[in-house]
DNA sequence: AACCAAGATAATGTCGACATTCGACAATCG
DNA sequence: CGATTGTCGAATGTCGACATTATCTTGGTT
C-alpha cells in the first residue's frame, strides 16, 4: 500500500473545505493569502496552490490581481451543475445496468426504505449517509475514469447545497419513491429509460434547490 | 471591455501547450521546473502554477514529491474521455435542436461537402479548421456553462490527438456523411436519437483512434 | 456637493535561497 | 554474485522579501 505523503497544500486545501462546510466564511468574501498564512503559520506558497485548486474544482472564484473569493453560485449555475450531473451519471449507471445482482437489488430496496424512515424522524444526517451509501452502490460500476472524475468534481462543488438542502425538499414518501423507481428500471434492464430518469432526477432537485435558495 | 491582464503563468501554459503541440516534449518525459524557468528567464513560481494549470487539464501528470510528466494517455483512457466527450455534446447539441434555422442548417451541409473535398485533397489544415467551424455553429447554442467547461477541457486535452488523427481516421465521403446525418436528424427535431447519434459518433472516433496508435 | 486626480495602503505576482525528499549509484554483507 | 543499506546529487516543497497592481483616501477644482 504506498502511502501517499501529504504536503501542506493538501492541509489547507482541507481546512478551507472543512471552513466553508461550517459555513465560517461568507459567500463571496475575499480569502487573503497573508491571513491564512498567519493563521496556518505557513507561508503563501502552499496557501496559493491550495487556492488554485479550489478555483479548479470550482469551490473558489479567481479575478487576476485581485484576489481568490468564495463562489457563490448563481440559481443559473446550480442548474446548469444538476443538468450536467444528470446526464454524467445516468449515462454512468445506465451503463452499468447488468452488473446488478439481485442481492444488490435487495440491498438498495432495504436502503430507500431505510431513508424514507429516516426522512421522517428528521434524522438528516443519517438520511445523508445512507443517501450517500446508495449512491455508491449504484454509481461505483462505472468504470469510465473520465466521467468519474468530472462528477467528483460536481459533488464536491454541489456537496455544500446539496447538505443543506437535500434533506428538505422531497418528502419522505418522494424519497422513497424516486430512488424504488431507479431500482425497478434497473429490473426492467431499460438502459435508456433509466438513462433519462436518473437525468431527470438531478434535474429536478437543481430546480428545488434552487428555489429553496430564495 | 475589461482587459485581462496576462500574467508570466499564462505566457507558460502557452508555451508548453505549443510545445506539446509541436512535439518537443516526448510522452511520459519529466518536465524540470528549473529547466523551463532558465529557457524563460523567470523565476519557479509561477512555472509551478503553470504546471499545475496544466495537470489538472490533464495534459501533464503529477507524482508528489517527484514531479510533472507528460500526460500520455493510454487507449483505455482515450477511449473514456471520447466517450464522455460524446455524452456531453450530444446531450449539449441535441438540446439547442430547435435553435437552428433554415440558413444555418444549409451553411452547416456547405461545410459538410467541403470537408469532404479538403479530405479527398489531403488538405489536413483546412481540414480540421472547417471541422472546427462545423462544431462551433452546432455546439454554439450551448448556454450550460457546466457542460461548456468540461467539454472545453476534453476539446484541450484530446485536441493533439485529434488534430494527428482525425484525418486520417475516416474516408472523405465517411466524413460527409456523418456530418450530413446530424444535419439530417436536426431537421427532423429528434432530440434523443439526435443525442444517440452524436453521442455514438464520439465513440466511433475514440476507437478508431486508439486503434491507430497502435 | 459632486467629480476627478494623485498619493497612500495593502494585496497579489514574482523572485532567489533554503529545507526536505526522491532516485541512483556505491559500498557492504550474505 | 545478488540483495540490502548508506550516501550523494538533484529536484521539489517551502520560505521571506521585493515588485507590481488594484483599491481606498484625500485633497482640490468646477
Amino acid at each position: 500500500m504506498p502511502i501517499q505523503r501529504t504536503t501542506y497544500k493538501d492541509h489547507v486545501i482541507q481546512y478551507i473545505y472543512d471552513g466553508l462546510r461550517e459555513n465560517r466564511f461568507q459567500l463571496g468574501e475575499k480569502i487573503l493569502e497573508s491571513h491564512l498564512a498567519k493563521e496556518l503559520r505557513i507561508s503563501r506558497a502552499p496557501i496559493r496552490e491550495a487556492l488554485a485548486d479550489l478555483v479548479r474544482t470550482g469551490l473558489l472564484e479567481y479575478r487576476p490581481q485581485v484576489g481568490n473569493f468564495v463562489a457563490s453560485l448563481s440559481a443559473e449555475e446550480i442548474i446548469d451543475s444538476y443538468v450536467a450531473r444528470g446526464v454524467l451519471e445516468g449515462f454512468a449507471i445506465s451503463q452499468g445496468i447488468n452488473n446488478f445482482s439481485d442481492e444488490d437489488l435487495a440491498r438498495l430496496e432495504e436502503m430507500a426504505h431505510k431513508m424514507e424512515l429516516f426522512a421522517q424522524k428528521g434524522q438528516h444526517k443519517a438520511l445523508i449517509d445512507i443517501g450517500q451509501e446508495f449512491h455508491e452502490e449504484l454509481f461505483g460500476h462505472c468504470t469510465n475514469a473520465q466521467v468519474v472524475f468530472f462528477t467528483e468534481q460536481l459533488s464536491l462543488k454541489l456537496h455544500l447545497l446539496f447538505y443543506k438542502h437535500w434533506a428538505n425538499v422531497y418528502k419522505p414518501e418522494e424519497i422513497r419513491d424516486r430512488h424504488l423507481e431507479i431500482i425497478t428500471m434497473i429490473r426492467k434492464k431499460d438502459s435508456a429509460k433509466l438513462e433519462q430518469l436518473i437525468r431527470q432526477h438531478y434535474i429536478d432537485t437543481g430546480h428545488k434547490i434552487v428555489k429553496q435558495e430564495n
